[in-house]
DNA sequence: GGCCGCATGTAATCTGTTACATGATTCT
DNA sequence: AGAATCATGTAACAGATTACATGCGGCC
């Protein structure tokens, strides 16, 4: 059972995106800066990119190799380690955990879990649901009827419909891979 | 025309704060602690406001009296200066300007605008109802049927579902607002 | 000659958060 | 006696953004 936290969602962003095929910082902020799809639900800056990359390395999720090569600048090259793999595993499966940061995070989760193919993708989309089925639950109990001075009771029903929309979304999105079963990944083929 | 420029939302919800009657920094920590409806909409701390208070006297938005009680120590009291008005009647009518920060900036302004009386809250609804309309045109133009990878049109649809359920709330409020007829402050009577 | 692209980063700056300092008073 | 309340703030830290430094090579 992992559990493993690291403070940021751009860290896991970038482990995501190393996972496939090894890279160097520059390039992942040029796919980024190309609105390799990514680009529409964060942008990142350079300087940002380096500063965490160095990081993760630090930390152990993440190794380099320089390589060099004639004419150019050398290029450091990051893989995943085994301890980043598992976290990036662990932060894939998971739903996020709250609201406010749904609009933010859950898009890069869904990005990436769809690479992994459709399976995993619809396995985050469940949790998520239900993730999202509490948060409805809880809002509903809390502050009820009795108390309030309409701004409240107006505000209690922005958080509501929100919720509720992010739950038609996401069903939705079940629906939209579901009906796309054939460029999924499910382990080795060509 | 003022179009002044604040940096933080933070700092008009202070400007809102005082406008009413001068306050000192500890009350309005209180005030938002003991979730004086606001607390809701976001929590600010005790040293923020402290720091943010004194910017924005240095600023020349608010200026500051101290007031001596014997035993206690003694309380500064902030109230709006002229330009702190002016300040803060630009931003309460001006309807938030991106969607990523409705959320977190929207409800205040509501709730302050409420204060001033229902005509004023009903100018802000109007307000941005047609920003948020304009937001829906500029994303039904822009990236559309032709590009996309499934999930470039699953974040599409999540931004237009998000702005729609935004939409509808507005006019939610207003209807729950236009019933109110009562408790409004047109401004001059016991 | 000057600017852009490659590829790395560091340093300065700007927010916000957490924690702490002060010093009298009142509550338990 | 010890804790909490009143009321102010400062200091230290964490995160992100901006700007800058380097140095080579190709393009206009």
């Amino acid at each position: 059972m992992p559990m493993i936290k690291l403070p940021l969602t751009i860290a896991y962003g970038l482990l995501g995106f190393v996972r496939r095929q090894p890279l160097h910082g520059y390039e992942i902020a040029q796919r980024l800066q190309a609105t390799e799809a990514l680009g529409l639900a964060w942008n990142w800056k350079q300087s940002q990119i380096y500063a965490e990359l160095g990081y993760l390395e630090q930390e152990g999720y993440l190794s380099s190799a320089v390589v060099v090569q004639g004419t150019r600048p050398p290029r450091k090259v990051f893989q995943l380690t085994a301890a980043g793999s598992l976290a990036f595993a662990d932060w894939i499966a998971r739903p996020v955990p709250h609201g406010y940061d749904f609009q933010m995070e859950f898009p890069i989760k869904l990005y990436f879990a769809q690479q992994e193919g459709n399976a995993a993708a619809l396995t985050l989309l469940e949790c998520q649901q239900n993730a999202c089925r509490s948060w409805l639950a809880d809002l509903r109990i809390n502050p009820s009827d009795g108390d309030d001075q309409s701004y409240t009771r107006l505000v209690h029903l922005f958080h509501l419909s929100q919720i509720e929309t992010i739950l038609a979304w996401l069903t939705t999105c079940r629906t939209h891979i579901e009906n796309d079963e054939g460029r999924g990944q499910p382990p080795g083929n060509p």
